[in-house]
DNA sequence: TTAGTCATGTAATTGGTTACATGATTCG
DNA sequence: CGAATCATGTAACCAATTACATGACTAA
């Protein structure tokens, strides 16, 4: 975050909180003690950037941190972890209860029709904000795609959930067949 | 996984590496000192079932585990979390290195491909396993819909990244402008 | 004036992985 | 006989969240 310009540790948390939150979320406790551990490794730079009496501290990349980034974004991406509940418990409804089935899986559609509707609302105010600096602003090609995707999924789940869900429906009300089977 | 029978702590830890582990992971590190802190709070029941010198102990849950799982699947499902490296490296691939976004979407795509072989393959063998017994089998609705869902997730992934990466391919060798933007 | 936001930070705790240690059994 | 698998467990470590503490500035 620090390649694009220095900001200080609020900004970090603001920026993710804003755009990157769906898919690496951090806090705090997280941002301000790393940035403190890459300062002492040389990474990064802290300046006083206080207006008045209000405290702020701006870092920037160093020449040897924007060397560890470019390597960083060199390697295969590796880690793709999920914790999704909703998936957890439709996958015990079988065993616990098994006529919840079709109302977890709504209730995972809606989670998903929600994040849909968070990130749309995120890519409309880049989309306003981005313009009005002509062609030099150039939105960032990278951090769109992955807003789309974001966008895309969800909505493609929240459909995918409200479908499974119709199915589980009709199975647990009558015959244990399994529509869409195979 | 206790609610459908008793099973072993090494039971668990593989049941959970053939099917949950892509939505929700553990390690022995985590299920051991669980079990023992579910036993002591009375949730669940272990029981020796050693096999001659080989130990083994088998655990069920008591009426209030039972008790204690209907409550947990009846709650709405609330965590949702991902960590994803490569929407991470493509995030930031404007301000470090541009002309690498294309290869990243690549590489991504990849990684969903993967993964919807390898769910692919836990679908045949369930699906092989599960008919013999009869219609009294009745494969697990809720498990065989969210291996569903993974497997339909990872390649719609998979072939998003894949448009992604001929889209950025374009953007980034010729002009600026982004195509199916908006 | 007060609620909201800007701004930084730490302590306690949680949740989890990795690596290690041990040993029995089974199958080719 | 050796490799794989069955089986349990812990210690060290790491990553991260939550809650708390502090205080300045701003806009209604």
């Amino acid at each position: 975050m620090l390649a694009a310009r220095p900001r200080s540790g609020y900004e970090i948390k603001q920026l993710i909180d804003s755009s990157a939150r769906f898919f690496w979320a951090a806090s705090y406790g997280q941002i301000y003690p790393e940035l403190k551990k890459l300062e002492s490794a040389g990474l990064v730079a802290g300046a006083d950037s206080s207006q008045g009496a209000r405290q702020r501290t701006t870092f920037k990349l160093t020449a040897d941190g924007r060397r560890a980034a470019r390597e960083w974004i060199g390697q295969r991406p590796d880690v793709l972890e999920t914790r999704d509940e909703g998936l957890l418990k439709l996958f015990f409804a079988g065993s616990i209860d098994r006529k919840r089935a079709a109302e977890i899986a709504r209730e995972r559609a809606a989670i998903s029709r929600e994040k849909a509707i968070q990130l749309r609302a995120i890519w409309d105010a880049v989309d306003v904000a981005g313009q009005p600096e002509g062609p030099a602003a150039e939105p960032d090609i990278g951090s769109m795609t992955v807003l789309r995707y974001g966008i895309e999924a969800s909505e493609w789940t929240a459909a995918w959930f409200e479908r499974a869900a119709e199915d589980l429906e009709r199975a647990t009300a009558g015959t244990v067949s399994f529509p869409g089977g195979r």
